[in-house]
RNA sequence: CGGGACGUAGCUCAGCCUGGUAGAGCGCUGCCUUUGGGUGGCAGAAGCCGCAGGUUCGAAUCCUGCCGUCCCGACCA
């Protein structure tokens, strides 16, 4: 197939967008693909949108490749399932109503939608099944950033596994995570599959695809060796081992005027910040006060007591501090706490400089076990200076896109939704559902963020917008035109810049869209009827003749 | 929702402090020039100066309110 740059609409920008501040919100307005109707909401241009297409295509493939069969769900949704599942009161879910008054919801994931054609499912013989689609989501995202990165509207590929039980939600939920590596390949992005925090989603498994990057929101936690992968709300990094002081016999005060910092306790005590405990009082939503309790130099992860906890949480009141510990933050401690304690498992064992309850005093030698009594869970976030819980190496930590997520449910959406089957032994039984999802837009922007120059993007083979840039100079018009052909007829998709501009400005917009090959075609080509092949990645190029294109150019 | 910045031509911006009726570069249109890395020249078209109110003889400029966009944070099925 030959496109016409003369014919196309390629909106190229000289400037970087004045508001864009991710390389691939730049490049990608920059390049023409996409362009702004609103925060968070992007109408693709012809360019941005064959590179979307690519990416569906890739995921039709491999989906297609594990049996999962595709169909089409609507936007717009009755209000009542999502009541059902209690998803109406989300905050990110947009609402709107018909001229009737009904309510209605625009899908925010089609968990809903899907469960609900499932009710029909009745038979164990009917299982395992598996279904997706390539739909809009919308989602009122309090800010949306960084171009495609984070939107308000967006395609997304959702597929949803449908099974009798947990063993067959394993099988379903690792074809799907077979089929992501494989399309994240082939979309030629470096990542890594990191189990992620189900959070409030409950205990389950739940993988997230992440692809280091610049503009990335996610942090991940790798190892130097690559031995281990994280994502840091979830990650177990190694802490370095305490410098602890002599040990008491019992805990004993010290009046420490001042002092509610952590910095400022061991700089006042002279000793390892690490050997002291920092306590952080927490409300679980309709609950009372819970203490968590971690080491005076690590930081509270929120996503990990929410997994303890079983619920939401908030910090206490000044007030609730008061009445439950007798002392104002800065000088609390476990020590003659009447609620739950949640340590780290970091306080397990040794003796550390606790809050006293009693404000301008701290308690020396506490210890877990002999001077108050603990649950103890990982409740801590992983530093930079961790090490490797698995070979004891030196972690990294760089920011990451979050490409994909895939979930097991269980019975979270059957059950409130009815959709139950009846089993071999005649009982019926919640349908075990896993729900698996890919953002192509926002693979598009994680392809852009990794593979670009100061020139612009260059595609990976895969998802460029076309295989071959055809650059026609003046005079060699004739020329560029069999080139395209020759290319054409070797199976790869071309763009013809046949347009009246400076070769300057057709090399700079070449670059800019960054098709794998730029052909050229000039002066020289007339007397030799050759033409220059340049590879976009890696700057090599020959001279070949017209006849010789296409043969093992790709 | 909290903090910050910005809003002037299609794009990137200057002008605002110190009020006097609109500018540049790029892009666009026509002609000439040039033709392997955004060429040079001539002539043009193009702006509700985000919106509304106020102050003033007079507001892009000062004041108030609102709206929008971006960044940081909170949030993120």
């Amino acid at each position: 197939m030959i496109d016409r740059a003369s014919k196309l609409y390629l909106p190229t920008l000289r400037d970087d967008p004045a508001d864009a501040e991710a390389a691939s919100h730049k490049l990608l307005v920059r390049g023409g693909f996409i362009r702004q109707v609103s925060a968070g909401l992007w109408t693709y241009l012809p360019l941005g949108w064959r590179v979307h297409r690519k990416v569906e295509q890739i995921i039709r493939e491999e989906m297609a490749a594990i049996g999962s069969q595709e169909m089409f769900a609507p936007v717009l949704t009755p209000a009542e399932l999502w009541e059902k599942t209690d998803r109406y009161r989300s905050p990110a879910v947009f609402k709107l109503e018909d001229r009737a008054g009904r309510p209605y919801v625009l899908a925010l994931s089609h968990e809903e939608t899907f469960t609900f054609h499932a009710t029909e499912i009745q038979s164990y013989k009917q299982l395992p099944q598996m279904w997706y689609h390539l739909q809009t989501k919308d989602r009122d995202e309090p800010r949306p950033k960084a171009g495609l990165l984070r939107v308000r509207e967006f395609v997304m590929k959702d597929s949803y596994s449908f099974d009798r039980d947990e063993a067959g939600l394993d099988v379903s939920f690792r074809l799907h995570a077979d089929a992501y590596v494989k399309i994240f390949d082939r979309c030629g992005l470096e990542y890594y599959r990191v189990q992620a925090e189900s959070g409030l989603m409950g205990g389950s498994e739940s993988d997230d695809y992440l692809a280091p990057a610049n503009a990335g929101e996610n942090m991940l936690v790798t190892c130097e060796n690559g031995d281990y992968a994280a994502d840091m709300d979830a990650a177990r990094g190694v802490p370095r081992p305490p410098r602890f002081a002599d040990p008491l016999d019992a805990p004993e005060e010290v009046e420490t005027p001042g002092v509610t910092t952590i910095e400022g306790l061991a700089e006042f005590l002279s000793i390892d910040d690490a050997a002291t405990s920092k306590a952080m009082p927490v409300v679980p939503t309709g609950g009372t006060v819970v203490l968590a309790l971690v080491r005076g130099d690590d930081r509270l992860a929120e996503e990990k007591l929410m997994g303890e906890l079983q619920s939401d949480f908030r910090p206490a009141t000044d007030e609730e501090i008061r009445a439950a510990f007798g002392a104002g933050g800065g000088s609390l401690g476990p020590i003659g706490f009447k609620g739950r304690v949640i340590a780290d498992e970091t306080l397990r064992t040794g003796q550390f400089v606790a809050g006293a309850n009693r404000d301008g005093w701290h308690l020396r030698g506490v210890e877990a076990g002999r001077d108050y009594e603990a649950e103890f869970a990982d409740i801590r976030t992983t530093k930079e200076d961790d090490t490797c819980p698995s070979c004891g190496g030196r972690l990294i930590v760089q920011t990451a896109i979050e490409l994909g997520h895939i979930f097991k449910l269980g019975a979270r959406y059957s059950v409130p939704l009815g959709a139950t089957f009846l089993d071999e032994d005649g009982t019926e039984k919640p349908l075990i559902m896993g729900s698996y999802g890919i953002g192509p837009g926002r693979v598009m922007a994680a392809i852009v963020e990794q593979h670009h120059d100061e020139q612009g993007i260059a595609w990976p083979t895969e998802v460029t917008p076309y295989d071959a840039h055809v650059v026609a100079l003046a005079g060699a018009e004739e020329i560029a035109l069999h080139a395209a052909e020759a290319l054409d007829a070797a199976g790869l998709d071309v763009l013809l810049d046949d347009r009246d501009l400076r070769a300057g400005e057709k090399f700079a917009d070449a670059d800019l869209m960054g098709c794998p090959l730029r052909i050229t075609a000039g002066k020289k080509s007339l007397e030799d009827g050759r033409v220059d092949v340049r590879n976009r990645a890696t700057g090599e190029e020959q001279r070949l003749a017209v006849s010789d294109l296409g043969k093992d150019s790709r």
